[in-house]
DNA sequence: CATGAATGAGTGTTCATTCAT
DNA sequence: TATGAATGAACACTCATTCAT
């Protein structure tokens, strides 16, 4: 009994270490890759490195090794958060409207807000690391080539062209989704 | 006579002496544009380096110093032929058409060809060092911003996407034609 | 008591690491320190070079770098201990006499037995560097102009001529004190 | 006969032509030195390189060689130089007075003056590259000891030491004098 | 699990020097 | 005689990565 008992809460104990382990493990990892998008994002491709995200987790550049096999892996890992993310918001832009039509407008707004809310990660994902390109967004494959070369051209345009600023790029929507509409409906 | 003969023979091998030690140096001058170009398109802008240019065309480091100043000078160099040639070939285009809408689909063919046929250029005039650009062809400023957004989409996409090859490119685009034609027309 | 003597050399035993390794980490850093002094002696501030110290203490030049933010950092930590040490043997000489005039002529032979005693020390924080200086010693201060021109003189000669050995700058010491003396007597 | 005098001609005529190229070749040779002093005097030992030299005077690197075997041959040349002038410049000192001590006074003020006037040659001189000194002015060896490491050590503090400016130099050398005069005339 | 120590490869750039002409 | 072309060595410094502990 005595032994039974002491065994149980041992197992139970061992569980919940293990339990708590894995936790922390799981949540060191969260914090590395935290940590890497946001350098990331700050600092852009080229000067993100290994050691500044170590120096902000504080922890050891080595420890980040015992989680991600090296540099590419981390950064896969980031990229394809951004992914989610978008296909995320594209899923939801989706959803919000019946009428087909209005569904695919909204998707183009979608698809431009997020390339202007997170141009490092619209750089990368679709202009820079195109290697790191596994799942294409599902929803964009239902684009019409015609949209999504649109939209990607203003977001590449905005995030190159100082001069292709936030107003200008409102206008031109506008004026391809008008333009857009009729070319659609003659179709 | 000899003598004459013997003379015009030495001026005449000396200014072939000259012209050749003249063309190999603007040959050499063009490798290694050509593979700073190169090297540029397949590593992207952040692993670009003087020293795998050098070893690209078997040449030490320290001979690229002789041609141009520094990285900035090579890379400027790189891309500024290209909005020469870039603008040669819109001007072109503008000149071969009447018509003001045939002009402007001229112009869009004319851009996404460059595009197509020149990546590196473009990937560099465009998408990367948008610093480097001081001028913008004049006649995409002309362009209606949703036309110009068009094009610089179709090419990027296809310079970034492998699975965006020739011939979707070549679908999208006249999608694209009629669609924009009838939209302007109703414009 | 078995457990108890485990523990207690374990303890131990981690504490003995722990020492050492602290041990073997300051000894890299004085060979760095040293043999930065000992090449900077040889060589000159010129020839000093970041790999050359790597290569006499036999480590990679990356190494230095774990120590040592920069060179500058490591020059002037070079620098600042030859002033750390200068400035505590001048005061000693300065207590160890009342008579004022006596005490002058102790901090002269102090002055001049620190130079050649540490030539590299000296040149470095006199005669090649003076952007390091941030503590003159506040003795050096008290000093009239004309004793420390002379003390200084002297070392320097000391240094940079082969010619002017120990011996030959003991006599001048003798016979500049004994000219000083007068001199200064009657002042 | 007519052999005779075309032989005396041509004899002349080469004669001539060895002549000019010898006065070319001593002239250029002059203008290599000169514009290395100059470019020596003017950015220091470490900022010194033969390519500026070779711009300053409009002639290729590679000629330089053909006057001097390597860097270090031509600067050694430049040094020597400055040791000559400096020499005669104390010479002349020397002679300007008949009593023994305002000779010696005499010295002291040139040798301070040179150093003062051409910081950067008396840096390499005796602070910096004494593997240069070959002949050390005789008129410093009759100097005494004494006077020589003071007027050394007011030069080099005066060099290297910003606070030690020129009014300070000026009294310090003064109080020397009448400190030394007293002296030297118990002696 | 985490780390401190260490390194090899790489960066852009400058320089003295050589060699064929 | 003079030079243009070319190079190897060196510089300070950063980085990703490994290894023993």
């Amino acid at each position: 009994m005595k032994r039974n008992t002491a065994d149980t809460q041992a197992q139970r104990l061992s569980l919940a270490i293990r339990h708590r382990q894995e936790r922390e493990k799981q949540e060191l990892r969260q914090a590395i890759l935290a940590a890497a998008g946001e350098l990331f994002l700050e600092q852009g491709y080229e000067r993100f490195s290994m050691r500044k995200v170590a120096e902000r987790i504080g922890y050891s550049p080595t420890t980040i090794y015992l989680y991600f096999r090296d540099k590419d892996d981390l950064l896969f890992t980031v990229i394809d958060d951004g992914f989610v993310r978008f296909g995320q918001q594209l899923a939801l832009a989706a959803e919000s409207h019946a009428d087909a039509w209005e569904r695919l407008i909204a998707l183009g707004r979608t698809y431009v807000a997020f390339g202007l809310e997170h141009p490092v990660y619209y750089q990368l994902m679709f202009m820079q690391r195109v290697d790191f390109l596994t799942h294409t967004p599902s929803d964009a494959e239902s684009y019409s080539d015609v949209l999504w070369a649109l939209v990607h051209g203003m977001v590449s345009l905005a995030i190159s062209m100082p001069m292709f600023d936030t107003a200008r790029i409102q206008r031109t929507m506008e004026t391809a989704w008008q333009m857009e509409c009729q070319g659609l409906k003659q179709h």
